[in-house]
DNA sequence: GGCCGCTAACTAATTTATTAGTTAGCCGTC
DNA sequence: GACGGCTAACTAATAAATTAGTTAGCGGCC
């Protein structure tokens, strides 16, 4: 059995995905034009990934003229979210207590970072944020 | 360009990964036993995955008789935390606190939950654990 | 001593991921 | 009305990932 599809964001995927958030709803050249001088990429390379990005359901694009303009599906929020679902799943058992304590046995972290997440932490809800109704 | 190798875990390499982290050092044939039995994988597949992953430094071998011992390189904390670098790097600007902001927005999360998050943060020193010396 | 089974090594097939070239259609310009 | 430039669509090339078959060597068993 050959790899199966991934359901996250591939590294040139999430490249683009970056400029639609940041641009919102976008053009193939714009695309272009929005990737890093020191990374370009050919237009052709472009499409086809943002082809990809459709049939994987992260994009939809819409006509206009003879340009498609494509828009994220997902919100980058959610994205993130659920690449920390498929890490918690992957690496931590499905546990956030034992993801945080990597977080903090980071050595890389500063007591400037540490105090933040305190604070963070303090000011979080005791039950989950329900949807608004 | 075609995709260059990734220097974090795929999902093949990671089940075998997970069977070193517990069984420790191990043959191809406790691999393959290893495996869930609905999952089962031949035995040359098990070789084939785990050569990769050699090749890529996660595992190292040494020979008994006529097989090898296979042995992880780096703990299952460590390839954690690198998977959790890798993640905060891609979705979240490097930012810790942007990642726990995530974790706590999630709907899934339950308040008990919540409140381990709290302990264990609470729990956590001021600086960065050091090294022991 | 020759055969059986286990091992690692090599080969192979399929799919995804990444990058880009070629093609064909459309629209405006000269 | 033909030409140039833009577009999407199609094709292509390469490497990685996943799974597994084939080969060759070595040791033990009858």
């Amino acid at each position: 059995m050959p790899p199966k599809r991934s359901n996250t964001l591939t590294e040139a995927e999430l490249r683009l995905m970056k400029i639609l958030w940041q641009r919102g709803e976008s053009a193939v050249a714009d695309l272009v034009s929005g990737l890093p001088d020191t990374a370009p990429l050919a237009y052709t390379s472009v499409l086809t990934t943002i082809r990809i990005l459709e049939k994987k359901g992260f994009v939809s694009h819409r006509q206009d003229g003879r340009a498609f303009l494509y828009s994220p599906c997902i919100a980058e929020d959610e994205a993130g979210l659920s690449e920390v679902r498929q890490l918690l799943q992957r690496f931590f058992g499905n546990s956030r207590e034992r993801l945080l304590l990597s977080v903090l046995g980071d050595d890389a972290i500063t007591p400037e970072e540490i105090k933040r997440l305190k604070d963070a932490i303090a000011n979080a809800p005791n039950e989950p944020v329900e949807e608004s109704e």
